[in-house]
RNA sequence: GGUGCGAUAGCAAAGCGGUUAUGCCCCGGAUUGCAAAUCCGGUUAGCCCAGUUCGACUCUGGGUCGCACCUCCA
């Protein structure tokens, strides 16, 4: 029985789906601005692994999320770069998917756009007016009057009261309460028509927290399994959510709220207004994409990771002892549909570590029990075993020689080069030179290269 | 100030009231011409103070420290 931690009860619990066999998520995904960061790849892998574990287990997934491509802080980019938001928006909604493709993610089955979606809004902010949760400030926005909804704080565990006293210095606006939230955003005069929908409240566009409400609803109904997304949205972005949601349809709008860690630079979260934050596309630069991935797994998604080079070697260098069991045991290439034998001890414990709120770490600590037990036992099939289980969690499926060999990068020597080098030393291993052998090797370690003779011959990778 | 989360060996990171987590690093042995990889073995834990218990890293209470949210943020 899978359970899963509940942040709206604040425990693990039995997951229950409200279909049988069935299961609705949704995850709240990019504002498209700007290149994604690793605290975006930690979201996308994190439900990704979610939404493999959900397949693998037998449920009929549907998996919605989605692109916030209309934004305050969109406006004021494409203005900078003096470009149209939608060519903003396209060029870097294209960036984000070329991300998630190398890290493994697989695409979700709905990856809806706010701006595709303003007429469900429109309508969904009349029946919160029309259910006295909405109100037309003076000023010709329309906001939520939370203090009208009853739940409010349920989610966060915020109390009205609590908001209140930590109140920040607030910007002169129309609203009847500073704790109500904007639902439309009146057109401002300089504003491009290209940010303009009309409406019964005049033309605008909306708020953001509305966008996820009327995605999530019209996608996947008014009550749906999960919902997931950054620790950093469950205030005040997913309260707003159930709020907007519940006061709309006057039903349980999610059964399980799911929210990930942080990814951290000394200690300290990763953002873009600290300015510590790593593109993905640049770690890529340096690092695997499927060592960024491992990275991320083999901590629990909800606890903090913290970032740097030594951890992405860490990672690295064990990634590497899984494929290197992988290549021992004759790099076994069968597909990995049916390939995870659950009957199987590891597969057990593997299966028992995920269906316990998704713990990776340990589902991971089996993948490495099992490798061992490959490198003792040479077996085909304990081989296959670990790359399936390996499979669930999107790891370990590429060519282990491939993975181990890399590319040649920039300045790297090319295979041929060190085919001729390994001859060489083979040459000189044959005729007892040990001192020439071992300066070759010697001279492709300084390059990078680690060479390994077994009896087979020689092999190398790149370290 | 309010609310929540966390504190595990050199680093990273899990489970568990009593029995090896796991990975990287380090040490010894096997293997190797020597290495590397691999195997076998080993060293290094549980912030502090009380309490519960036959027994606590694991439960309870207090403290200390760290982080996050309360404002856009994955």
């Amino acid at each position: 029985m899978l359970k899963i931690y509940n942040t709206l009860a604040r425990d693990k619990q039995d997951f229950k789906p409200i279909v049988a066999n069935t299961v609705n998520m949704y995850v709240c995904g990019m504002t498209v601005y700007d290149y994604c960061h690793l605290g975006h790849a930690r979201v996308m892998v994190v439900f990704d692994m979610v939404y493999r574990w959900l397949k693998a287990s037998g449920y009929d997934v549907t998996y919605v999320r989605n692109i916030t491509d209309i934004d305050d802080k969109i406006i004021k980019r494409a203005a900078e770069n003096k470009e149209s938001i939608h060519t903003l928006t396209q060029r870097f909604i294209d960036a984000m998917h070329e991300d998630a493709d190398a890290l493994g993610v697989q695409r979700p089955d709905h990856e809806p756009r706010a701006t595709q979606y303003v007429p469900q809004m429109l309508e969904m902010i009349a029946k919160l007016e029309s259910n006295g949760l909405a109100y037309q400030a003076a000023d010709g926005d329309v906001n939520y009057a939370v203090r009208k909804f009853d739940g409010y704080g349920k989610l966060s565990g915020k109390s009205l009261e609590d908001l209140r006293a930590g109140e920040r210095v607030e910007v002169a606006s129309d609203k009847h309460d500073p704790l109500d939230f904007v639902l439309w955003k009146h057109a401002k005069p300089d504003e491009a028509t290209e940010v303009q929908w009309g409406s019964k409240w005049g033309k605008g566009r909306p708020g953001w927290h509305i966008e996820c409400s009327a995605m999530g609803t019209h996608l996947l109904g008014q009550h749906f399994d999960i919902h997931g997304g950054g620790a950093d949205l469950q205030f005040p972005h997913h309260e707003n959510e159930i709020a907007q949601s519940e006061g709309a349809h006057q039903c349980q709008y999610v059964n399980y709220w799911m929210h990930n860690g942080f990814v951290n630079v000394d200690k300290e979260k990763m953002s873009k207004s600290l300015g510590n934050f790593f593109t993905i596309r640049e770690v890529l630069k340096k690092y695997d994409a499927e060592v960024v991935r491992f990275f991320i797994l083999r901590a629990h998604y909800r606890s903090p990771l913290n970032y740097s080079d030594t951890h992405l070697d860490d990672a690295k260098s064990a990634l590497t002892r899984l494929y290197t069991a992988l290549k021992g045991a004759g790099n076994v290439d069968l597909p990995v549909q049916d390939g995870v034998d659950w009957n199987e001890p590891h597969a057990q414990r593997f299966k028992a570590a995920m269906d316990d709120d998704f713990n990776t770490p340990e589902a991971v600590a089996v993948l490495f029990d099992l490798a061992n037990e490959v490198n003792r036992s040479q077996s085909a099939e304990a081989a296959l075993q670990l790359k399936a289980l390996a499979g669930v969690l999107g790891l370990l499926q590429r060519d282990a020689q491939e993975f181990l060999q890399g590319d040649a990068g920039e300045n790297g020597l090319d295979d041929a080069a060190i085919n001729a080098q390994i001859e060489a030393r083979l040459a000189a291993k044959l005729g007892k030179n040990y001192s020439e052998a071992d300066r070759i090797r010697k001279e492709l370690l300084a390059a990078g290269i680690v060479l390994e003779d077994t009896p087979q011959g020689t092999n190398w990778r790149r370290a």
